[in-house]
DNA sequence: GTATTATCTAAGTCT
DNA sequence: TAGATAATAC
């Protein structure tokens, strides 16, 4: 038990109470993420089965990195089997395998915002309403608020002052959009982000026996980032710990900084209310930063009214004060960064990976690139347009949706007439309408042609024929085929690969390149094991597609990116520390954002952001503004942010000169008014398309990375009587039946999991009668 | 129905 | 600026 030693008193308790419920509020850089992982393996260590521990982290990469740490605590490989992940990740693994009780196919697909963007899009146009006034990324922020307060259409409609506030917005129309949106999400057998935590919500109020279960399987729950729960997941996380009441949340309010997604603070906030024996530990110190960058943070963060009591401090040393650096304009600012890092790898032999620059918005990476890439300093950048949100790629996937789920309409009309093969709007509106009439799904239109009145012509239905015939080709394939295989060939049989290659322009050049890199990350995932070392089923489409929508930027860390500078937005930070830490960007309107300007509740919430900036650096935080900066293309003047005025002026110290600094408190900075030296920034060469951007996340590795191990599992399933048609019970694949035997390898067709392959040798079955 | 060109409009953060 | 959409020519 030599970890606890580890632990200062509060952690250590903390770690201990693993009983009852627990909140932790922990302050920045206090060791949370020690307090959790030792939390798991002492309850571990205390005998219970990792399968009956649930914990839900921010990403899933934190949940990988947990996992490898805990296996070093408790040793051996039990580690891997804990229920471990994101809120979206875990219950979309659970609503797969319960799919068929909400009438959904365990295959769903999963919509991302751009496919329920599109989807909106096609639902204002049928039903005559104006995408102008209905903007569909504003419908869907609606319709997202609510599901994730659990508000079905039904509801909505119902709902005199939801009616009352879209009649004012002059959108009566939106429950009536958000009622067929969810239909047709339905009849697609689609969820979207929102919906996996909605229907897990309704799967666990409509089956008791499927709530009961998880409730007991549940023996320990555990919450990471607790302050950016909302309401869907708060309930999810009540409803699974009511009966064993063993929930531990663990968060700090002063972090909260997902509102705009449906967070509620409250839900930290009101804990006690929910389990009034809750045992409560405060982790105050921080182990992270200097005292000055601590003095810094807590400077910021008095200036929000509603808080937690807390006194955050450091025995670390006292450090450097925080410099502010001012720049003309935005490519003047990633210069003035670039040279800061270059400087202080010489100065402190410091490493790329020490440095990190944060900003607010992506589109500010762009002038930061630009500047390392010139001092030939090495970068990645996280997040952005992910590699699976491009075109080509999502084309590709949309190949792989439809085989997998050919009721999937989303990837359906991206790809009909992709590469082109004339099957054009005209034909596609007719299709819909007809699939509208008839109340099936595209898909069945398109299979029994002459069954329905689509109006088309013959050449047309050919054309369309043609297209069926190759995508279930490639169907038969699915179960036989591994990824890659099928992969390959389909990306080589649609025409894809021919239409990219005969592009010779740079991007067309650069989608080929990536088409390939999915293939490559196809080759890998198939190559892959399982998570189970019994489980040989092949790595198939199906399995790969699992897993792509939700991977988030951090969960993709190629090695030869270890060691370069990280370039993320401030929101992809929480949770990391830096050596180093650069905030870019300090102006208003831009940090604090113009959108959080009008409310108290906004910029609090833009001011935790800061809070969460400013501690992630460990030695020095450094802050810098532009004077000007592009945006859309046009030269805007900018006023350095409100944000630095609040910090204590001892933790301080500016770097430009006595003639353009200004006195703290008003705005005679100098400003679009002044005299026009600012009015046509150096360096501002036409932006040119350099080398594809280096996107972190390329291809989608280590999925699941887990070695096999060959010392456990002695009560196998080996010498069991199996049988075909003999019932087993799996435990992570639940109930299944015997197909078929040879050679030590059964083939077992499980209720909810699918046909799998497993290894008599290693299985963990259970005969049922 | 397709390919090319002109015009519009969006960059706030993420699963 | 750049991607999406509308307009135009074929």
């Amino acid at each position: 038990m030599d970890y606890l030693e580890k632990l200062n008193t509060s952690q250590r308790q903390a770690v201990q109470a693993t009983e009852g419920p627990v909140m932790v509020i922990a302050g920045a850089g206090s060791g949370k993420t020690r307090v959790l992982t030792y939390r798991i393996a002492h309850i571990i260590n205390k005998g219970i089965d990792p399968f009956n521990i649930l914990a839900l982290t921010f990403t899933n990469k934190a949940a990988q990195e947990m996992k490898e740490r805990i296996g070093k605590i408790v040793g051996g490989s039990e580690a891997r089997n804990i229920w471990m992940g994101t809120f979206h990740s875990v219950f979309a693994r659970i609503l797969r395998s319960e799919a068929d009780k909400i009438g959904y196919p365990s295959n769903f697909t999963i919509y991302d915002t751009q496919d329920a963007k599109n989807l909106i899009k096609g639902i204002l146009k049928e039903q005559g309403l104006d995408d102008k006034v209905y903007k569909p990324g504003l419908v869907l922020s609606r319709i997202s608020a609510a599901k994730n307060n659990l508000i079905t259409p039904q509801a909505y409609l119902n709902n005199t002052s939801l009616q009352s506030e879209d009649t004012q917005s002059a959108k009566p129309k939106l429950g009536e959009v958000y009622k067929i949106y969810s239909e047709r999400c339905f009849k697609a057998g689609a969820m979207d982000f929102d919906d996996l935590l909605f229907k897990t919500n309704v799967l666990l109020r409509d089956f008791p026996e499927v709530l009961y279960k998880y409730q007991h399987r549940f023996k320990y729950i555990l919450v990471d980032e607790y302050q950016d729960t909302n309401f869907s997941q708060y309930l999810i996380v009540k409803k699974l710990g009511a009966v064993l009441q063993n929930v531990c949340v663990v968060g700090d309010d002063a972090q909260s900084i997902y509102a705009f997604r449906g967070a509620n603070i409250q839900n930290i906030l009101n804990f006690k209310n929910d389990y009034p024996e809750v045992k409560t530990y405060k982790l105050e110190q921080n182990y992270r930063s200097t005292k000055n960058i601590v003095a810094a943070a807590n400077s910021i963060i008095v200036n929000n009214k509603e808080q937690i009591e807390k006194n955050v401090f450091t025995d670390n040393i006292e450090g450097s004060k925080i410099k502010i650096y001012k720049a003309a304009s935005d490519n003047e600012e990633g210069k003035i960064v670039a040279n800061l890092i270059f400087d202080k790898q010489l100065s402190e032999q410091a490493k790329n990976n020490d440095f990190a620059i944060l900003y607010r918005t992506n589109a500010q990476s762009r002038a930061m690139e630009e500047a390392l890439r010139r001092k030939n300093i090495p970068y990645k950048i996280y997040g952005g347009l992910s590699f699976y949100q491009r075109k080509e790629i999502k084309d590709l996937l949309s190949y792989f949706r439809m085989i997998v789920n050919p009721q999937d309409e989303e990837a359906l009309k991206r790809i009909i007439n992709y590469p082109a093969r004339g099957i054009g709007n005209t034909t596609i509106d007719k299709l819909t309408i007809a699939a509208n009439n008839n109340n099936v799904d595209l898909w069945t239109i398109i299979t029994n042609l002459n069954q329905f009145n689509t109006g088309l012509n013959s050449g047309t239905q050919s054309k369309i024929q043609s297209f069926v015939s190759m995508m279930n080709s490639f169907r038969v394939q699915l179960e036989a085929k591994n990824a890659f295989d099928l992969g390959n060939e389909i990306a080589s049989t649609s025409g894809i690969l021919k239409d990219l290659y005969s592009d010779r322009t740079p991007e067309g050049i650069s989608k080929y390149e990536n088409i390939q890199e999915l293939l490559n990350g196809l080759k890998e995932f198939t190559e892959t094991e399982n998570e189970f070392e019994e489980d040989v089923t092949p790595r198939g489409l199906t399995e790969f597609l699992q897993d792509v929508a939700l991977l988030t930027s951090a969960d993709n860390e190629k090695d030869e990116d270890k060691n370069k500078v990280t370039l993320m937005t401030i929101h992809s930070a929480k949770g990391l520390e830096f050596p180093y830490v650069h905030i870019v960007g300090m102006e208003e309107n831009l940090f604090p954002s113009q959108m959080s300007l009008t409310s108290r509740i906004d910029l609090e919430e833009e001011r935790r952001l800061f809070y969460v900036a400013v501690t992630r650096a460990e030695k020095e935080a450094v802050l810098s503004f532009a004077a000007s900066r592009y945006k859309w293309g046009n030269l805007i003047f900018c006023e350095p942010s409100r944000f630095i005025e609040e910090i204590d002026d001892k933790c301080l110290e500016y770097m430009f000169s006595e003639t353009t600094q200004a006195p703290r408190s008003q705005n005679n900075y100098e400003t679009s008014s002044s005299n026009g030296y600012y009015s046509k920034p150096k360096n501002t060469l036409p932006p040119k398309r350099n080398e594809p951007p280096k996107i972190i996340h390329t291809t989608p590795k280590n999925l699941k990375k887990i070695t096999p191990n060959i010392s456990t599992n002695q009560d196998s399933a080996a010498n069991l009587d199996l049988n075909v048609g003999t019932r087993v019970q799996h435990q992570k694949f639940g109930q299944g039946l015997v197909e078929s035997i040879d050679a030590g390898k059964a083939t077992i067709n499980f209720i909810s999991a699918g046909k799998k392959q497993l290894l008599l040798k290693f299985a963990k079955l259970e005969i049922l009668n």
